[in-house]
DNA sequence: TGTACATCAGTGAACGCGCGTTCACTGATGTAC
DNA sequence: TGTACATCAGTGAACGCGCGTTCACTGATGTAC
């Protein structure tokens, strides 16, 4: 009679073990079909299981989807967060957050496709999304604030913000980098959404016959934008 | 006996109108159920004829597709070249054409999807899609040429390239944009990968309870992006 | 330690559904003489 | 202008398919006494 939530069960090990098979087994389909296209059915005959069987594990098709999302986004933060302290300085810092995110979407392109692609027809995701999608975004966040700690940081007094874009920026800086600047917020939004949109037109193909090494065409907008956001060696 | 090509004969005529209700109803069914899911029985249904008729005009469903993306590339093409001649000085014009891909992209947006989006599971684009597909980067790029040629374009000196990517931007604006330099090239693709990063995570949603003010932020981004390539005032 | 009972993973058949595509056909519209 | 024939849009039934989900069930594993 184990204390239950110290040591599992037999059962419980066992329900874990299948469930993780089930989970595996469907970011797989994934991979081969797309998100639109995950089928209940086929990740059963993959498992050799009843269709029916996979019930007992998760409530219906969309329960597995959030699933995987939530798998997905939680091992592409993981990663960010762990590279967002490596290296010497805040653009060192910035620049491997950058190539862990795009290394991650690289190695996975369908959990990207799913987390980051076109939203998934009929698919809602449910509040528990939430956390686990915003890691990536609050790891930035947290080197932005320790660069501006540092003194890596520099505004540019030349970029103006509009009044509502000035309370915008204030506020989301208060909440998660007290101390930046709300013009380094907004340029830093910018890179957010330059980093993103490189990596899905690298993985979606719309580089294809543009641009060759992509790798250096990487490493170059990384490194621009991160000192048009305005970090500076220490 | 109308010579053909010229004017059309009656059953030409209806041929075609007939053509066009299926795509526009096809662009409805797009609208709610995701491309993934267009399905030929449906916009037989919505037109009321036999989903057998629709053969007479689509070799296929994935041939539907095709006339589906061509038209929304053409589309979304004619308002970025019309938008590139807008307005006082190249900073303006590359703004303007800026803009029209927004406007376009939040008035159509399961289109925008359609083209900009993950890839459609299973659909192999063909060469005849190509063509539309290159419309507004070219349209970006006969800017550059003509701010170049009006020298309302600044190289940063501080911009280095490595030797490979300095060959691939050498390349590419000998063969789309004569005379612009490769930095120059470099930053304009940055630009032009940051300019569908956030449109797409705007239309994707991704922005939502981060920005609220999003025409705000877009006015601050292509202005800085902008700034960032070398646009200056004449 | 042994027995009676409860829990629960997994089965297999069935439900109702929609899909893309083919095919032999009907009947209207166009063409050639 | 009138007739014979060819073209072609559209029909409706059928093909074989896969899907999500439910349900009554079997049998193994765990629990209480």
């Amino acid at each position: 009679m184990e204390p239950s939530g110290v040591v599992a069960s037999a059962r419980e090990r066992v329900r874990d073990a299948v469930r993780g098979e089930i989970i595996v087994a469907a970011r797989a389909q994934l991979a081969t079909e797309g998100a639109g296209a995950l089928s209940l059915r086929a990740v059963a005959r993959e498992l050799g299981m009843a269709s029916s069987a996979v019930y007992r594990y998760f409530k219906s098709r969309d329960d597995l989807l959030t699933a995987l999302i939530v798998e997905a986004y939680d091992s592409l933060g993981a990663e960010a967060e762990a590279a967002a302290t490596l290296g010497q300085g805040s653009l060192e810092h910035w620049r491997n957050a950058c190539r862990a995110v795009r290394r991650w979407a690289l190695s996975r392109p369908t959990e990207y496709t799913l987390i980051y692609g076109s939203p998934v027809p009929g698919y809602q995701a449910p509040e528990l999304t939430v956390a686990p999608a915003s890691r990536v975004l609050f790891a930035l966040a947290a080197l932005l604030a320790e660069a501006n700690d540092a003194g890596e940081l520099v505004e540019d007094p030349s970029t103006v913000l509009p009044t509502s874009l000035d309370t915008e920026m204030r506020a989301l800086a208060d909440f998660a980098i007290p101390g930046v600047a709300p013009s380094i917020v907004a340029k830093a939004l910018v890179a957010w959404n330059q980093l993103f949109g490189q990596i899905s037109f690298e993985v979606f193909g719309q580089l294809h016959g543009l641009v060759q090494d992509t790798d250096a065409f990487f490493e170059f907008a990384i490194d621009a934008m991160g000192r048009f956001v305005g970090f500076r060696p220490a």
